[in-house]
DNA sequence: GCGCGCGGCCTTTTT
DNA sequence: GGCCGCGCGC
């Protein structure tokens, strides 16, 4: 560290912490004692008061910030949290370790992890490489995956990790005569699924433990395991944190709690020092944890609401402060939270307040269907924007999960708005580029099995499933792993020539790439340019035609420039600390800064709103059965959890909250009734206008309106258009509004909008090629982020602050790539760089295509007017229909 | 060993 | 509607 530069803490006067706080906010921040609770309802300026506490603990108490361990839930919250405090107190900030429960255990286990049998070069597998392995278990073992998933085996572990349940004692319990890593060893009696859940968990972390990695859930207990097993490390770490703060506590699990009590030291019977300021320099650490019972969302992954709730009998001489101020929402807001909220028993009652006053009602709209409810929503943005002088960024809509994106996205399309969806399946899931960082994995730690075993055949060199029997029979009986097997493959008996040729091909690729690697450690890019060429992955897909492996080019090609950004941007980048930074990205670290206007309506779910605030929410599918979700209907425990996520939503808004719901909704293709959601009720009546109240599904119950039309909602156009005049403008085809009600994806008539002026607007097709090709170059180093971070970068080198400034530029890529994935999914057009995406020329007589609607049909006719160019199609028992090729949803066979 | 086509099952929510 | 696994034919 170059401690010349700016070693010393901004002096910053009480009076400057405490400026502009209310009370309970000032009072938060100078409490002077061992264990603070901060029970901060939403919006009551939780994060403020946490970095003033920070900066008053260094410049009032004298804390130095290498004492400071401040804990987040995601990358994105440390990042800014790091950012807030590099304003507050200078760029000495960089020197505390703020960061989230799994980066922190990153750093300790890559530190100390050799005390516990981990080499520091351990991988870290994510969610599909942990099941993947669990199936190949499975399979070795002879479960049915039927019966028993990988994925619920997985989930039962990850609750026995979370409780810090080992797997010795688990074998102990239920199956002490398996032996994990000896093969052939079978599971005996069955009649008890634990003894099957036992066996695999040990089997698992055998694996895990012969391939030096580690899953997310071992993060933390194999860093609890650590502290618990190595008194000297223990003792290292509990001198150095002496003042520890959690964000989120009320997600915490046992393993975390454990863990941060563990850090803290506050069961070594150690005492402060006589006299000492603040924690002084041993005796327990001091800690401070914020969160918000109210909020706890993550029951279902193991967080345990009662750390929060007991934490004063947890922790002794612990305090606990109550924010009530809301500083976000108007009070109509606050009043449907605190109402919806008040249903859940047994909770402390809180009731948050404003000063901002009522505010606009929230305002509610009841559609027809999924797709209605989408136009609406559209329309109603395109309004906000027109009339009320809203940015598309002040606007979010949320809903209760993914797969609900869908028909909201297919009405911002077709209505033109821009937008952004978060969450969804990441591009570090996508299998390209899961393919190329398995190569990455494998060459880091080639013990690595999984990965190894993953790309042993990908692409396609003739190694199928039995040349990988080969491989690990032979580990097996060696008790090693599969790269040694192929090490010695000269060893290896009963090999057929041609297998043991590509095997030596394979090999020496490894070993190749590996020395390569050796070689440019610091150049993580150049390495994954080495790992493209050399092992056929891009070639391979460079010669496909399918027009999606166009896009799977564009994505490796991201990768490689995200690691470029990542070395640009880390002063000493190393590959694992590119794997390293890759294996831990959220959802919500995608998400743009609060300050920024992207210019785009932002789309994610429930959880991953947690934390943010917009001017504008729409809270979506408010039915029974979507929100609150069928699977957590049944048990009250689970509903409770549901009334939190509806509370979460309710006060995500600041000034305007929408409430939309849909009569029915296409679910696994088939449309199904919905009913409204019983957290509509729960918002008194008065603080609701209704747009819309009644569907035309509720019209037909109430048994008139029914014209008997196989247009399913005979009410829909009427309604829908008297409703709102903004929709004057919009076009309106005759078939648009009978494909809504269609339940078949649209995404056909986005290519039907595509006259190239409409195509440069940021949300797909055209726009993304060029963008794309902009990137391509080596321009990163000139962007807005290459000099808005270049200070902090240069200072000083622990990987800490690193991994901020990656994640920053990192959730920039991934955004760039969702967006991508956007108008790839949609655009086949993009594909063959048409204007348009189906052009008349390609259509002919007795061609035969798909329509969305009508299903397989043959061209009887063409008509070629240019724009307007139709097409005349027999769809058999549907009839024939003359369609207009620019705007029908049809795809050539 | 590979590729295609069919059928079953499904989705909560995520570090 | 989509993914994944399996079975068949080459």
């Amino acid at each position: 560290m170059q401690m010349n530069e700016q070693p010393e803490v901004i002096a910053r006067s009480a009076g400057e912490l405490l400026g502009g706080l209310n009370e309970q906010q000032a009072e938060a921040v100078q409490y002077d004692g061992p264990a603070l609770l901060i029970a901060a309802g939403a919006g009551s300026g939780k994060t403020r008061v946490l970095t003033r506490r920070i900066a008053w603990l260094l410049s009032q108490t004298g804390a130095w910030p290498s004492q400071i361990l401040a804990i987040t839930f995601t990358n994105k919250a440390a990042a800014e949290m790091k950012e807030r405090l590099t304003t507050l107190i200078g760029p000495v900030a960089q020197r505390m370790w703020v960061s989230t429960f799994h980066s922190a255990c990153v750093r300790i286990l890559r530190r100390d992890g050799g005390k516990i049998g981990l080499k520091s070069g351990f991988s870290i597998y994510d969610t599909a490489d942990s099941q993947r392995l669990v199936k190949i278990i499975c399979t070795e073992l002879n479960i049915d995956v039927k019966r028993y998933t990988p994925r619920s085996i997985l989930a039962r572990i990850s609750d026995y990790k979370n409780s810090l349940i080992g797997w010795q004692e688990r074998l102990k319990q239920y199956a002490p005569q398996f032996k994990p890593g000896v093969r052939g060893s079978q599971i005996g009696s069955f009649g008890d699924v634990e003894v099957l859940y036992a066996c695999v968990y040990a089997e698992y972390q055998y694996r895990l433990a012969t391939a030096n990695a580690v899953d997310f859930d071992d993060l933390i207990m194999r860093t609890v395991e650590l502290l618990r097993t190595d008194p000297v490390t223990a003792e290292y770490y509990r001198r150095k944190f002496r003042y520890i703060l959690v964000d989120e506590y009320q997600d915490t699990n046992h393993a975390q709690y454990v863990l941060v009590r563990e850090l803290g030291g506050v069961d070594c019977g150690q005492q402060r020092e006589p006299g000492a300021r603040g924690a002084g320099r041993m005796g327990p650490a001091w800690i401070t944890v914020v969160g918000d019972s109210d909020q706890s969302i993550y029951a279902f992954r193991g967080a345990d609401i009662r750390n929060i709730q007991e934490f004063e009998k947890d922790f002794p001489n612990a305090r606990t402060i109550l924010l009530e101020q809301n500083y976000r929402s108007t009070q109509t807001i606050l009043n449907a939270a605190n109402a919806v909220i008040a249903l859940n028993p047994g909770r402390k009652p809180k009731k948050l307040w404003t000063a901002l006053g009522d505010g606009s009602k929230i305002i509610g709209y009841a559609a027809d269907n999924a797709q209605q409810e989408g136009q609406w929503i559209a329309g109603e943005i395109a309004r906000l924007v027109r009339e009320e002088g809203f940015r598309y960024s002040d606007i979010a809509l949320m809903y209760r999960a993914n797969a609900q994106s869908r028909s909201l996205e297919e009405a911002l399309i077709n209505a033109r708005l821009p937008y952004q969806l978060v969450g969804g399946t990441k591009f570090y899931e996508r299998k390209e580029v899961k393919d190329a960082m398995a190569y990455l994995q494998a060459i880091a730690n080639p013990a690595d099995d999984v990965n190894l075993r993953r790309i042993l055949n990908v692409p396609k060199r003739g190694l199928g499933a039995r040349a990988e029997a080969l491989l690990t029979t032979f580990a097996a009986e060696h008790q090693t792993n599969v790269w040694s097997a192929l090490d010695s493959l000269d060893a290896m008996p009963n090999v057929p020539t041609r297998t043991a040729k590509l095997l030596a091909q394979f090999r020496d690729l490894m070993r190749g790439l590996q020395a390569f690697a050796a070689e440019n450690d610091g150049k993580p890019s150049e390495i994954v340019a080495e790992v493209l060429e050399k092992s056929g992955l891009l070639a391979e897909l460079k010669k496909s035609t399918d027009p999606q492996d166009m896009t799977r080019v564009d994505n490796l090609s991201q990768l490689q420039s995200t690691a470029a950004e990542f070395e640009q941007n880390t002063p000493d980048a190393t590959l694992n600390g590119f794997l390293e930074t890759t294996a831990l990205v959220a959802d919500s670290d995608q998400l743009p800064d609060e300050d920024e206007d992207t210019g785009k309506v932002t789309l994610m779910t429930l959880h991953t709103a947690k934390g943010l605030e917009y001017p504008v929410v729409f809270l979506t599918g408010m039915e029974q059965g979507t929100f609150p979700h069928s699977r957590a209907m049944e048990n009250e425990s689970e509903l409770e959890e549901e009334r939190r996520l509806a509370y979460v939503g309710i006060t995500r808004a600041r000034q305007i909250l929408y409430v939309t719901r849909a009569a029915v909704r296409a679910q696994w293709g088939q449309a199904a009734e919905m009913l409204p959601s019983q957290f509509l009720d729960d918002i008194p009546e008065n603080l609701i206008e209704w747009k819309r109240r009644e569907t035309g599904v509720d019209a037909l119950r109430g048994g008139w309106g029914s014209n008997g039309s196989d247009d399913e909602f005979g009410g829909f156009e009427g309604g829908y258009s008297s409703e709102s005049s903004s929709y004057g403008s919009r076009p309106r085809w005759g078939s648009a509004a009978k494909r809504a009600t269609s339940g078949r994806s649209s995404y056909g008539s986005y290519g039907s909008y595509g006259s190239s002026s409409s195509r440069d607007r940021g949300y797909g097709g055209g726009s993304y090629g060029s963008k794309y090709g902009a990137r391509g170059g080596s321009s990163y180093g000139g962007s807005s982020y290459g000099s808005s971070y270049g200070s902090s970068s240069s200072r000083g080198s622990s990987s800490g602050q690193s991994g901020r400034v990656t994640t920053r530029r990192m959730k920039k890529d991934l955004l760039d790539s969702l967006t991508k994935a956007k108008s790839a999914a949609s655009a086949k057009a993009a594909a063959t760089s048409q204007p348009s995406r189906l052009n008349v020329a390609d259509f002919h007589e007795g061609d035969r295509i798909s329509h969305d609607q009508y299903g397989l049909g043959k061209v009887v006719a063409v008509e070629d007017k240019g724009r307007n160019s139709v097409i005349t199609v027999d769809f058999g028992s549907d009839g024939v229909k003359r369609l207009l090729l620019r705007v029908a949803p049809i795809e050539k066979l």
